[in-house]
RNA sequence: GCUCCGAUAGUGUAGCACGGCCAAUCAUGCAGGACUCUCACUCCUGCGACUGGGGUUCGAAUCCCCAUCGGAGCACCA
């Protein structure tokens, strides 16, 4: 039989089943938002986000936060942060981060229904070792890190992989009673020594630190601790979490995970992965290496403008709407990305355009002399298009310009002080000009540049941007905005952040 | 070395489970234009992608194999 093209096929299947061409051409609606999450009947959905509190939250931190906590508003459930604080060394949790943590979840509109921290919990892991000891699942190791890796990695049990529950009870006790020291011995969790992925041999579940924990109220109470894939176990069934979403650096976690899941005959929570997110603004930052700069002043503290962390992004004036529709929209995909802030600031000046009103603001100023003009004063409107009312400026014989703006002038250039008048310079040093007119009409007809300005009786304003900082001269009025965001003519969007007799600090939101 | 994952415009993303609606969605970005007493906003137009090669099929972004590239795990970190 000769070959046919999908055209002679359509044919053929519209003389055949001709509703089945019907069913070829239904569009299909594509999803929008977060992909659906597959909810058995009648269950209740719980998810968390799982942080360790060794730093501040950051704008990484929010993918997290918003993407589960979004799930759980959809299908109605439960979300929990749990501090998985178990190590007090290495990454030693950091005390006021507890606190920022949860204040950064309210803030993204993600309040937690509970919050549950694992130091708090040790006993309970306790609980669940002796039980897999006394199974046979899990063993007390003696073996030095190295030497182990060598048996490991030959798919070889070490010496004491078969050594009784009862003994190994023995060995468990004395590690919990301190008996033994850093490094000495540690819990695994038998799976297959000669499992194919030399990742999921025998890992460890428990290890000896006799640092003391941050938190006083744990301090030095134990000296056994437990590891992630341990702790995040235990906790994700005790917790009744349904469905995990995570980094997808945890994917052998699972399958590490699964073996203590089958032991006690637990059913895995569903899992989905996610790929690393970094945002082309912002290079590598370790919380250490941060510490130690904000230590040495190099950064202003944890809030400083130019760092990832929520902390800053907040105080710069991103909405947390703007963040959500950000992390929502990006969804939940298991490549690693590297994508700008420029989609964030796009959402963001959705959000803020309409309800930020403007202002002068004149960085690097350059005081213009201007002969022929009456005192007067304007009252430009504080929005181009929202009715916001109208803000006041008093101008007698000058007022300040950009020096960026006025470099590019000489003698004889005509140009619009914008909402006020047009004027004509007569002098570049010093910068002098004469009263033209007050015809909007030359503007256009003359191509004059339009340039704005700052009154003389203006508040000196600092501007923190993440490029730097910037300081000029606003319109009073801008005293009257702390906490607002309000956007500089011709330069972005800032939000006032303290306002001083002698100076107002704003944060720079983007352009 | 062993083991796992992934790859759609500059950047993200939809489509892939179940192959024809896909000459491929949306957003952002960039370019041009309109509007505007802001370089903002709004509006219009344009730019731009299925990693490569085989296979299966009448038909492949979608299924299979190989290659390439990228990421991750093999901690007494999370």
């Amino acid at each position: 039989m000769a070959r046919e093209t999908p055209e002679q096929w359509q044919v053929h299947l519209q003389s055949l089943a001709p509703e089945l061409i019907e069913e070829l051409n239904v569009k299909k609606e594509p999803d929008k938002g977060l992909k659906a999450l597959d909810v058995e009947e009648g269950q209740q959905v719980v998810m968390r986000f799982a942080p360790n509190p060794n730093g501040p939250p950051t704008l990484g931190s929010t993918r997290g936060i918003v993407v589960n906590s979004e799930y759980v508003k959809k299908y109605g459930g439960k979300f929990i942060i749990r501090f998985d604080d178990t190590d007090p060394q290495t990454k030693r949790p950091m005390l006021e981060a507890y606190d920022w943590y949860v204040d950064d979840c309210k803030w993204l509109g993600a309040d937690p229904d509970e919050v549950v921290i694992a130091s708090d919990r040790i006993p309970v892991y306790y609980d669940h070792a002796r039980k897999l000891i006394e199974m046979g699942h899990a063993y007390v190791c003696f073996c030095d890190g190295e030497v182990f890796k060598k048996l490991k990695d030959a798919k070889q049990a070490c010496p004491h992989r078969d050594v009784s529950p009862e003994e190994n009870l023995k060995h468990w006790d004395r590690m919990l009673a301190g008996d033994y020291e850093e490094k000495t011995a540690v819990l695994r969790i038998k799976t297959d020594i000669t499992h194919k992925d030399p990742a999921l041999r025998d890992y460890g579940a428990f290890r000896i630190v006799k640092t003391p924990h941050p938190r006083p109220e744990i301090g030095d109470t134990y000296c056994v601790w437990p590891l992630l894939d341990f702790e995040g176990a235990i906790e994700d069934h005790e917790l009744g979490m349904t469905h995990i979403i995570r980094g997808k650096d945890l994917m052998d976690s699972e399958k590490r995970q699964g073996y203590i899941y089958n032991y006690f005959g637990w059913q895995y929570p569903k899992t989905t992965h996610w790929g690393r997110v970094k945002m082309h603004e912002f290079g590598k930052f370790s919380t250490s290496g941060l510490r130690k700069a904000i230590e040495d002043g190099e950064y202003s503290g944890w809030d400083d403008t130019r760092l990832p962390t929520i902390r800053a992004i907040r105080r710069r004036g991103i909405r947390p709407q703007a963040i959500r529709k950000f992390m929502i929209e990006m969804g939940v995909g298991e490549t690693d990305i590297s994508i700008s802030m420029d989609s964030l600031y796009a959402e963001n000046r959705k959000l803020v355009d309409p309800i930020a009103n403007r202002y002068f603001f004149v960085w690097d100023p350059v005081e213009l002399e201007i002969t022929g003009a009456k005192p007067c004063m304007i009252t430009p409107a504080l929005h181009p298009t929202e009715d916001r009312g109208c803000r006041e400026i008093e101008v007698n014989d000058r007022v300040y310009t950009c020096r960026e703006d006025v470099e590019k002038l000489e003698a004889g250039s005509k140009i619009r002080l914008k909402d006020l008048y047009n004027v004509e310079i007569t002098s570049t040093s010093p910068l002098r000009a004469k009263y033209l007119d007050d015809c909007i009409g030359s503007v256009k007809k003359e191509k004059m540049r339009i340039i704005h300005w700052a009154p003389m009786d203006g508040v000196t304003v600092k501007v923190l941007s993440p490029d730097g900082e910037f300081k000029g001269i606003a319109e009073k009025q801008v005293t009257t905005e702390q906490d607002n965001v309000v956007q500089f003519e011709r330069f972005g969007f800032c939000r006032i952040d303290t306002v001083d007799v002698e100076e107002v600090v704003a944060y720079y939101t983007h352009k």
